[in-house]
RNA sequence: GGCGCAUUCGUCUAGUGGCCUAGGACGCUGGCCUCUCACGCCGGUAACACGGGUUCGACUCCCGUAUGCGCUACCA
């Protein structure tokens, strides 16, 4: 295919969605494998509901994605002129007209056929179109506001779009719809119309929810004479309960999912995924196999559901992918963020961070987790989860099984796996337990938690001092517990 | 309401008339590994919306029905 040139054209009346961000992934994906042009369009015609701080946030979206697009940025309400110019050339064509109706007339007539039940459809009485030439100069010459509209053909539209075959609709369903408001700003349809054909656009990959707004573009790229470009209208995607997907299912900008930590590239695979396939049983795509891979006819025509369960599988994945010092450098801002470390401390302490991330790395789903997972190699312990006391601190022997596992790691001088574990485990022994039985009450005593990576890997990493010193705030504990008890 | 579009396991999907007693992945679940949690490995659960055709043969083609979604604005 030759001179592939697609865009993407969001209107910034909000942030980045899910949808329009897999759309935007289809079409860039779609010009990198062919060598073509990305074009961004902001559509902001709608002045009341745009917004500049939107677009950036947009833009800022793109670039984490890796989404980069050619050439300048298109803006839409830079380009008035172009479409007032082309609307009024339909209209010396005798293809659009000026109406004068106000909204409220219209309002009012739609009300009433509503009410036996009927469509009210402008191009029943087409009132304006009738007018005289006077008429028509005289409302000019007051000022009177007025709408374009295009004066809709008989007949019906027949358009072919590349992932839902061929679409016929019959003219009866269309209205003679505005084209040009009464603010002079163009409406959605003429907009898109003049810049897909001023931009060269080859496909238009969009959502399906304009495969029935296309017969009004067909018909508006045959009255200026153009030529369509290719449809490809893709599905849209949907909560987890096929519901569009909105706030109630959580996060539907692309920015919440960056802050709740996941990763650009597992982000992006996973979108790719919803609603296209390469047709082969993998999951895990790069973004060079993803552009490889790519291919329209991949895109499925049923809407897909946003399951985040496996986003986060996915995201897994790719954490485990990371070099130790990758994973580092990724989960550091949240280290500091939640104040769990210093900048210094970074700097002075990046061999014992890397054994961390080490040991956490499997079990890391998303950035964010990263502090809470493994905030006992920073800070002791300052409470003991509760059902974990329960099950691995009762009986009165507890403490003193603490107090000989105590005594015998601070004989112990070299802090080390192969060394630990023959200490704990021959303890085990002679009390006549399993490892596990001395392991719980221990990990506990270090960490606060029922879980966490393997005991030894854990004591060897905090080192000598600090266990003994948990260990000892582990056995007051059980102490001073053990007297209000005996007080009770 | 009208029109358009869609419909394979809970979810994402493979499947383009016989290869399908429908494959993979997530989830869920049984087990293994094991000091827990993860990871990993082995196994299980579970789907062609329904009814008619067409055909020697239908998940695949056609027609209805149901359900869902979209459009029906001086939003995009």
């Amino acid at each position: 295919m030759e001179n592939i040139r697609v865009r993407f054209a969001p209107s910034p009346t909000g942030y980045l969605h899910v949808g329009g961000a897999r759309t935007a992934i289809f079409n860039w994906l779609f010009a990198r494998k062919h060598g073509g042009k990305f074009l961004l369009r902001i559509e902001d015609t709608d002045v009341a509901r745009s917004g500049e701080e939107m677009v950036a946030a947009i833009i800022q979206s793109m670039q984490w994605l890796g989404l980069n697009w050619d050439g300048e940025i298109v803006y839409q309400s830079a380009r008035l002129e172009v479409y007032k110019t082309q609307a009024a050339q339909l209209i010396a064509d005798g293809k659009a007209y000026k109406c004068f109706c106000s909204k409220e007339e219209l309002e009012s007539k739609r009300q009433n056929a509503a009410r036996e039940k009927l469509d009210y459809k402008y191009k029943h009485d087409r009132i304006c179109l009738s007018r005289k030439t006077e008429e028509i100069t005289a409302f000019e010459k007051e000022g009177r506001p007025f709408v374009v509209r295009f004066k809709l053909p008989e007949g019906e539209t027949v358009f072919s779009d590349r992932v839902y075959g061929e679409i016929r609709v019959n003219h009866a369903q269309l209205d003679d719809f505005i084209i040009q408001r009464s603010d002079g700003y163009p409406t959605y349809h003429l907009a898109v119309v003049v810049d897909d054909h001023e931009m060269a656009i080859s496909h238009i990959i969009r959502g399906d929810d304009h495969l029935s707004n296309t017969p009004k573009h067909v018909l508006l790229f045959h009255a200026f004479g153009w030529a369509c470009p290719i449809f490809v209208h893709v599905p849209l995607i949907l909560g987890p309960d096929k519901q569009r997907l909105s706030k109630r299912h959580g996060a539907t900008a692309v920015g919440e999912y960056e802050k709740s930590g996941y990763l650009a590239e597992a982000f992006l695979n996973f979108l790719s995924l919803l609603g296209w396939s390469s047709g082969d049983d993998r999951e895990l795509f790069s973004r060079e196999e993803l552009i490889q891979e790519f291919d329209l006819s991949g895109i499925q025509k049923k809407s897909a559901g946003f399951d985040e369960k496996k986003l986060e599988w996915l995201n897994g994945q790719y954490l485990m992918a990371l070099t130790d010092r990758k994973l580092l450098e990724l989960v550091t801002p949240e280290f500091l963020k939640t104040g769990l470390i210093s900048n210094d401390y970074v700097a002075k302490n990046e061999a014992y961070l890397l054994k961390i991330i080490a040991l956490m790395k499997p079990r890391l789903k998303r950035l964010v987790e990263i502090s809470e997972m493994s905030c006992y190699f920073f800070k002791d312990p300052q409470t003991y989860e509760e059902k974990a006391v329960k099950k691995h601190w009762k009986g009165p022997e507890i403490i003193e099984q603490l107090n000989r596992l105590k005594n015998r790691l601070e004989n112990l001088d070299d802090f080390k796996v192969s060394l630990l574990e023959p200490v704990i485990r021959s303890l085990a022994e002679e009390l006549d337990k399993g490892a596990g039985k001395v392991i719980h009450p221990l990990r506990l005593a270090l960490t606060g938690v029922s879980f966490s990576p393997g005991i030894f890997e854990v004591m060897e990493l905090l080192g000598k001092d600090r266990v003994i010193k948990r260990l000892k705030t582990a056995i007051h504990f059980l102490e001073s517990h053990a007297i209000e008890h005996a007080e009770t």
